[in-house]
DNA sequence: GATTATTTCGAACGGTCGTTCGAAATAGCC
DNA sequence: GGCTATTTCGAACGACCGTTCGAAATAATC
């Protein structure tokens, strides 16, 4: 599987014929933001610690971003889009429904390993956006839902109601994404081997529970 | 089932001859500030708000407690204390491998289904403890995992390493712990019934995947 | 090199936070 | 009622936060 993209620069530009230099700074002021957001929170990450950690002093930063919300926000929205785009590509090629759906795990899974801030922010920083940026981010996310809850159907057989799932079924979609999530709580690439591995434990899980043993 | 324990004072008293009703007032403190904290957050959760709710002046809430991570360390303390408790009773009756582990994953939603705010809590801001008493806490939940790990080792029929699991069973009580905790960002008993079908779904899936079905 | 636009800075502002402390109020006890 | 210990309060302190703003520095353009 080759490399996840990377976050690109989908949200609007500051302004409009900013060189292409700025436009590098402020990604690296993203990153750079992710990284401590990730590891103390976003309330307790301080625009001047975000200035220190890239050598831009605290009026510099509103040259970039608007507010700290602002920054919060491209976070979360370039995070999501960019996994949504992928996670669409990977779910249009042709196979077998526990093909595809393996293929969005370990796509899921990969991206998380590239972007590990950018997606813990976008698991336990959701609820700190306010507003439209908040319903904004929601919507990412449903769209997000409604893919891998697809893909779910495919396999179980259900045919996909057009407003709501069975029971069965979301709990099932919810289940899986429980497992995806809180990955980031514990999964090591050393420890834990590479996420295709991973990916296959939990198809496995999926489609045969712990009675049956694939290769392993 | 019964429903799970409160959550007892079993940290020490702030004085030893402390009268009842402070020790009742500093639990219902305790009550409101998890309210409070699931809401927002630690980070924004001002001890001004806490008291507002409480009717408790800013200066009076240090009389139960001696400062704001106090509180925080308190709820996690108490919440997990409670938890493993309770579980490690739930634990001890005997049953076949799948029912015991089924009990768990019961009391377990269970108990978050009575104390969500506190549960939120223990998952989302363990990280903004420090020192101390986030190892305190760390230790706590390690113990939880193992009681876990014990009951899936005991479904899936390997036998239980002393240090360390193989890297498939620890992978499966991960993702149990992964659809567990991640519960609290959907679920909802008038959309998604009791915890007791939600915990037969689980529990279903784990023994058998979406291949066979169960009663459903 | 002069002119203009872009980028960076430093100081300051108003506001809010956690915490402290001594006095006032309350409850328990004889 | 008096006396003591417990509980509650309100004001204040120092620190730090997000944000603003005008000037200085830098880069781009001619």
């Amino acid at each position: 599987m080759a490399a996840p993209p990377a976050l690109l620069s989908t949200a609007a530009p500051g302004r409009l014929g900013a060189r292409q230099a700025t436009r590098r700074k402020a990604d690296a002021v993203l990153v750079g933001a992710a990284s401590l957001i990730a590891g103390k929170g976003f309330e307790a990450t301080t625009l001047r610690d975000v200035g220190r950690e890239l050598d831009v002093s605290l009026g510099g930063m509103y040259y970039y971003f608007s507010s700290k919300d602002d920054l919060l926000f491209q976070i979360q929205q370039r995070t999501f889009s960019a996994l949504l785009a992928a996670q669409v590509k990977t779910a249009a090629f042709p196979g077998r429904p526990e093909q595809r759906l393996e293929r969005l795990l370990v796509g899921h899974l990969a991206f998380f390993e590239w972007h590990p801030n950018e997606m813990k922010i976008c698991t336990f920083e959701l609820e700190s956006l306010k507003g439209a940026q908040y319903r904004q981010i929601l919507l990412i996310r449903r769209r997000y839902y409604r893919l891998m809850a697809g893909a779910v159907a495919a396999l179980t057989g259900s045919r996909p109601r057009k407003g709501r799932d069975s029971a069965r079924s979301r709990h099932l979609t919810l289940f899986i994404f429980g497992m995806l999530n809180w990955a980031f709580m514990w999964y090591r690439p050393a420890k834990d081997g590479p996420v295709d591995s991973l990916a296959a434990h939990m198809i496995d899980l999926i489609q045969h529970g712990v009675g049956k043993r694939a290769t392993g």
